[in-house]
DNA sequence: CATTCTTTTCAGTAATTATTGAAAAGATGA
DNA sequence: TCATCTTTTCAATAATTACTGAAAAGAATG
């Protein structure tokens, strides 16, 4: 498959967008050809129109449907998987961003809990650190609740939260 | 120097964490080193305690305080340069947050509008690509407006904004 | 300004992570 | 059940990134 100018540029930049997000090169340009191009396409060709390993584009496939950004659609007449993009890029994003803190602040939230039960209990550092200690736990303890609370919000409430910042900003005061 | 179980434990965990921030192990841990052991520490006793080279401590160092999340400090009667981290938490995930954003987000924004500046000009692919293409960059250009939003309240602002997340729920309705 | 202590640079090496391709496994239809 | 088409597995290899250590450069002291 011959890819529009607009699809390749798409997967070049989301190519070398993938290595800073954590994402390998390969399983973000399968990503970007599959959700810019916007109809399902096939493992096959999706190797050839990259210039991947056929093997290569199975793993990626794995992993965006474990993440369910993309899903497996059969086309009647053809024997092969095809697969699209989920088209909702909201839903895409929350995606990337639960997997992040999943991986990212998740774990972090555990040991300082960690950290801090043990310190309680026989408080051996000086209490600058034991403040330090504290006021990051606190942190995390706060941005944790505060994604949780955004996150069970409807898409929409998001959506309005997000452009009305700047009413926010003065309604805070 | 020995590290209290407490700074070792926050080293190992930051190391562990920093590959997954787009850290290597090594800046990650120095900066948990200054950070929690709470006072300023020279160059040479880092390599020590982490048991790494100095040249690489000397590039973490570089790095970190790039970043402008640790500074330089000079103590009297002692020739060497000391270390040691910003105490201010909110500071430090700010420092952080814009360093991705700078990374991740602007050169996505860029392409995006490029693209779409293409596409208006020479529209050349699907209704359905065209859809998802606006629909991308309307997504960034959300999200970039409200980050800057946001990044321009002062700190005090942003700690009500975020534990007052339940209230701007019922509030958006 | 020479000695000594400290920091930086950088080429080489090590460690990690991503990708390939051949072979095995799985599925479909005659 | 066999022949064929498709997908997956995995050991080998490639690519990338991080780290070291020796040597050079820079600073402070007498």
């Amino acid at each position: 498959m011959k890819m529009t100018p607009l699809v390749e540029q798409m997967v070049r930049h989301w190519g070398e967008m993938g290595a800073r997000w954590g994402i390998s090169r390969s399983v973000a340009q399968v990503h970007a050809l599959l959700h810019f191009t916007a109809r399902p396409v096939p493992a096959d060709e999706i190797a050839e129109t990259l210039g991947i390993a056929r093997s290569n584009v199975s793993g990626c496939l794995k992993e965006l449907q474990g993440w369910g950004v993309v899903r497996l659609v059969h086309l009647p007449g053809d024997r092969r998987e095809h697969f699209e993009s989920i088209n909702d890029v909201w839903r895409l994003f929350e995606v990337l961003l639960d997997e992040r803190k999943r991986r990212e602040v998740d774990p972090t939230l555990k040991a300082l809990r960690e950290c801090s039960a043990q310190e309680e209990a026989a408080p051996k550092d000086s209490p600058e650190t034991q403040r330090r200690l504290s006021e990051m736990l606190e942190f995390f303890e706060m941005m944790d609740a505060w994604y949780g609370e955004v996150r069970r919000m409807p898409i929409q409430s998001r959506v309005r939260l997000v452009k009305a910042a700047n009413r926010i900003r003065s309604w805070l005061g």
